[in-house]
DNA sequence: TTGAAAGCGCTAACAC
DNA sequence: GTGTTAGCGCTTTCAA
């Protein structure tokens, strides 16, 4: 409970603060192995611990990073913390966590602590739209800043790690355009988030190329929630009371929304993915415990976060990589909710 | 980018830097309306942001605390955090976030990190036999420590939030046994864990209240992971070819167990809750989303996560409560894998 | 190789 | 009501 100080330290070592200083923080020159010796055995014998506060402000960098998420709740987010976290604190970082719940207020709120807290840096997995303003103010003070999972402002600008969702969305629909009588209903999300917006432009990008007819594909906003998947198939369905259905594929921008898909067309009684296959988006970790699993486009969330940990690190060094951007590519699973790729009429359970 | 400090805003109002910090921390008393105002104005005009380390080094709090937890990605983790994250937040404290993925020794080495970051509190959901030794470290540098859904040595030596297994263990039972042909399945948890010791220790002592016969009653070891509740019963099963099975009900010591064992029963093609009733432990957020949603006893875990910040809170403030443990109450939430507890013959689902 | 001393940016007595 | 001053616990020149 002694509050020991390096003076203590010195005074027991019999040497300058400086000494202990130079050996605290295992500087090669300065100090004779005699004495190096002598303060560790003290050090030790003390179990004496430099203060964090009282280094940061004599040397200008706290040794701490600020970490905002819009909602930890949400699966997703804890892999993208997990990551992160796990390429910090292997160097020694430590993590500020800063849950907004998607509050653009109170990741404004965040983004000051933060920078009273002279932070070295800050991952920002942010929604809304007033986040451009807020970055400046990192900006402002010198704070690095790499995106995660979402862009702000010109993609181009700033540092970010993000994903490849054209690329993830082209090997879907790829796939289930394999069969030529596809009739795809696509449930987007919301409108404020890039990842979902992104996602949307590729699917009609490619609707255009392939020079889709009208019945082949339908459009249909969504805000990623379980209950939004569940209501708009159950509504659809409704309508068409007998079979066939105007869809025989679902593909959603999530799998939360997926799961409401699939909620739907069970108690409908349709056979999935017999009459209707569905796809989601994400690899939440849920995906693979229902049954039948989810097949879906997995976001590797985990590297993301090491990815974002890692630019950012290299930020606080100084040393600048080349290209702003890290693009992680997104990978197409199959599991039970698809038919086999070549063989449409049995399940195909990959993994 | 201009890195401010108190003397530059204190030159610019041409003013001390001690009425500057008397403005910046509203202290009543010590300056005038005139001052004050015009001090907040160059406050607020240059956007000065006081530096919490430099605050931290001479007031000796930092108003961070850490959070210690065994794995974010685990899906109870992430409630107790964003509950005690909201609690903290809401009174300017910041939340190092510490994952210790299970890990003893990564906890030791958070621990002494918390030590030098000078962190106000700790709040520590702790795993593993050596957090004993750990959490002394921090008693012997006076820092307040609250345990969270975990007993660390004599539970009564120490401030914590804790969940009542033995009530809701009871109230399962007593809902389990209203069947007097009841032959039920019980699959524990680690043993190094001291809620699912708590838990086996109140289902095995009301056995021997109740004076439940052999057949009534059988209690299996799992280690709280899907793929065991799942082997668990697929084996017992698969032992029994035909009907009746030797139990007609699964009390599964978490949900994720009772998931493996939901899953293996519909490979099995036993129907639920008909032939066999399930019940879990936690209510994580699957549970309700999967199909047929599963009963469970749920944990208050948003609740306890901010209680265990309140009570740190008090002790920072050094306002000690008369009893050291918080004990939330379990829920039991009947939804389908369960029969109406009065009428033994269709599903009922509250909620 | 070692030590003395001047800060880092703030707060808190204590004067005025 | 306001300013002066001495730290808080460390790092880091600069001398010795």
């Amino acid at each position: 409970m002694s509050k020991l100080t390096i003076s203590d330290i010195a005074a027991r070592a019999g040497v300058s603060k400086a000494t202990v200083s130079r050996v605290l923080n295992d500087r090669a020159e300065g100090v004779g192995p005699e004495t190096r010796a002598h303060v560790r055995a003290i050090l030790a014998e003390t179990g004496f611990q430099p203060s964090a506060m009282a280094r940061g402000l004599a040397t200008g960098h706290s040794r701490s990073v600020g970490l905002i998420i819009p909602d930890v709740i949400n699966p997703f987010h804890p892999l993208l913390v997990s990551g992160a976290e796990q390429a910090l604190s292997a160097v020694g970082y430590s993590l500020f966590l800063c849950n907004t719940g998607s509050n653009g207020a109170k990741q404004g709120d965040y983004i000051r602590v933060l920078v009273d807290k002279r932070v070295d840096g800050v991952i920002l997995d942010s929604v809304g739209f007033e986040a451009e303003a807020q970055v400046r103010l990192l900006e402002r003070e010198g704070i690095p800043v790499v995106l995660l999972d979402c862009v702000i402002g010109d993609r181009a600008s700033r540092y970010g790690v993000v994903l490849d969702n054209d690329h993830g969305v082209r090997e879907a629909m790829e796939f289930l355009f394999r069969r030529p009588d596809r009739r795809l209903l696509y449930i987007g999300g919301p409108s404020d988030m890039s990842q979902s917006v992104d996602r949307r432009n590729s699917v009609e990008r490619i609707a255009r190329e392939w020079r889709l007819a009208g019945d082949q594909l339908t459009v249909l906003p969504g805000d990623f929630g379980l209950e939004c998947g569940f209501r708009l198939v159950t509504e659809l369905i409704g309508k068409q009371s007998g079979r066939p259905f105007p869809f025989n594929g679902v593909f959603a921008a999530n799998d939360m929304m997926a799961l409401g898909v699939l909620k739907a067309l069970r108690r409908a009684g349709v056979s999935v993915p017999g009459e209707v296959e569905v796809l989601g988006y994400d690899d939440i970790e849920f995906a693979r415990l229902i049954d039948p699993p989810l097949s879906t486009v997995a976001q590797p969330a985990l590297e993301m976060g090491a990815a974002s940990a890692e630019l950012l690190l290299r930020l606080i060094n100084n040393d600048k990589p080349r290209r702003k951007t890290v693009v992680m590519k997104p990978r197409l699973i199959l599991r039970g909710t698809t038919l086999a790729p070549d063989d449409v009429g049995q399940t195909h359970i990959q993994e």
